[in-house]
RNA sequence: GCGGGUGUCGCCAAGUGGUUAAGGCAGCGGCUUGUGGUGCCGCCAUCCGGGGGUUCGAAUCCCCUCAUCCGCCCCA
């Protein structure tokens, strides 16, 4: 088709999803309120050396996801692939840092130029959440517990939480040196897209979806035992209070993700009704990061939510379970009153009454036809709203309105507009 | 970047070489010129994603292209 249409996997919220999101996000600002987090606002637009030096050079976010342009300043800048990095950078930047530790949230677009699938777009949504300053393995399961909670809150069945621990930065040196020297032993028996990693990022080789080369790699060194004992005790913490939160997980020694920044923890959430693209939530543990930018030695932990992904799973279980949490999410917009309205003067007054109605905070269509008022009623029915408020020339002549109930059997009674308010306000 | 599927009205959808491209939903108008939810009637694609070709003749066959969906890679 020639006609004019939105970009490649950007993609529009009609009114029936964004009631969705709505309900959603006010979902995700309750937990956290609870939590005691503050929002953060940062641009889409950051410099690329931002998101190349803190997400990692070698990673495919940066190396050919990324929507990178030069400005008219020749300057190079790239819309955001995901959050942390620009979340980092600004508590830097206002030295947000200097005043303590930071919980904070954010939410918004996020940009990755791959190929749309089932879960995936090119302009795609997260919330995320950024503990700045935290060590404890404590702050690691606060963070999984608040997504798990607020998932679990949604109405959503069927999650499962994977978790791994990356080790500290030597660990993993180590690590990596071992593993190499071992997959060089074996490069003929791996598959074409992990030969190649074996130069760029041995690690992620560990994540193949190659079956031949899975095989290969229950052989391989693992992450787990080039733990140093630290590390480990560390994790075991972790997996101690997540027992004692009664939230249940799996390990995943195969568990790496695509971004250089994570060590310690790193998790995945995932559910069984996405299809190829199962996480909906991802994060992990990255005290490297902020010094990597610049900025002073400081743990954190943090994750992101694909809120498209999100949007999904609520969709299965809400069909799955048509009284459950997950489907009132769903539920149509609530109208209350549609005013019915014909002839000159009962239109002006029909405009002042609705207003009235709305500033008692009732949500009130207007019909802004002049339609005969069989037409006005077949429309206010449709519209869902509970009770039609009539002004025709009749009413007008004593600035009167009819009100009628819509739904059942209720009869049609006159008032003058304050007692309508109040009777309406009533029946609310 | 690489596989595979699909493209007929706002949505769903029949038609698979032969004069006017079914039907349903939604929308609009009417029966009912001040009262809805049911019913009935009417209107609603000179055109089948776009371009080229084959043919007396194509939405239906061929080629190219675009879009979209699903999958790979990878991630939310």
């Amino acid at each position: 088709m020639s006609q004019l249409q939105s970009l490649r996997g950007m993609v529009d919220l009609l009114p029936e999803q964004t009631r969705r999101w709505q309900a959603v996000e006010a979902v995700a600002l309750e937990h956290f309120r609870c939590a005691g987090l503050d929002e953060i606002r940062t641009p889409l637009l950051e410099f690329t050396e931002l998101f190349a030096r803190g997400i990692g050079e070698g990673t495919d976010v940066v190396g050919k996801e990324m929507y990178t342009f030069l400005d008219r300043g020749e300057r190079s800048c790239t819309l955001r692939p995901e959050g942390t990095a620009s979340v980092v950078r600004a508590a830097m930047q206002h030295g947000l840092l200097s005043q303590g530790s930071q919980k904070l949230w954010y939410g918004g677009p996020m940009f990755r130029y791959e190929r749309p699938q089932a879960g995936r777009q090119r302009q795609f949504h997260q919330i995320g959440v950024e503990f700045l300053g935290f060590c404890s393995p404590r702050s690691d399961a606060e963070a999984i517990s608040l997504a798990w909670d607020l998932l679990s809150d949604l109405g959503i069945k069927g999650l499962k939480l994977e978790i791994n621990s990356l080790g500290t930065v030597e660990d993993r040196n180590r690590f990596r040196a071992e593993l190499v020297t071992w997959l060089e032993e074996h490069v003929d028996q791996l598959d074409a897209d992990s030969q190649a990693r074996l130069a760029t990022n041995p690690l992620r080789i560990l994540d193949s979806k190659d079956r031949d080369t899975q095989l290969l790699l229950k052989e391989a060194p693992t992450l787990m035992k080039a733990l140093s004992k630290d590390s480990v005790t560390r994790f075991e913490e972790v997996l101690a209070l997540l027992n004692t939160l009664q939230i249940p997980y799996q390990l995943n020694p195969r568990l790496v993700r695509g971004l250089d920044y994570y060590g310690h923890t790193a998790f995945e959430i995932t559910s069984d009704q996405l299809g190829a693209q199962a996480t909906v939530c991802g994060g992990g543990r990255y005290d490297g990061l902020i010094q990597q930018l610049g900025g002073p030695v400081t743990p954190a932990i943090g994750w992101a939510l694909g809120m498209e992904r999100l949007l999904l799973v609520i969709s299965a279980a809400a069909q799955a379970d048509p009284d459950g949490p997950a489907a009132r999410l769903t539920a149509a917009k609530p109208l209350f009153v549609y005013v019915i309205n014909r002839g000159e003067q009962a239109e002006l007054q029909a405009l002042a009454f609705a207003r009235q109605l709305r500033g008692a905070g009732m949500a009130v269509e207007l019909d802004g036809t002049s339609a005969s008022f069989g037409k006005q009623f077949k429309r206010a029915d449709r519209s869902g709203a509970q009770w039609a408020a009539v002004i025709g020339d009749e009413e007008a002549k004593t600035r009167q309105v009819r009100l009628k109930p819509l739904l059942g059997e209720g009869e049609e009674c006159q008032f003058n507009w304050q007692d309508a308010t109040t009777y309406l306000m009533e029946q609310r």
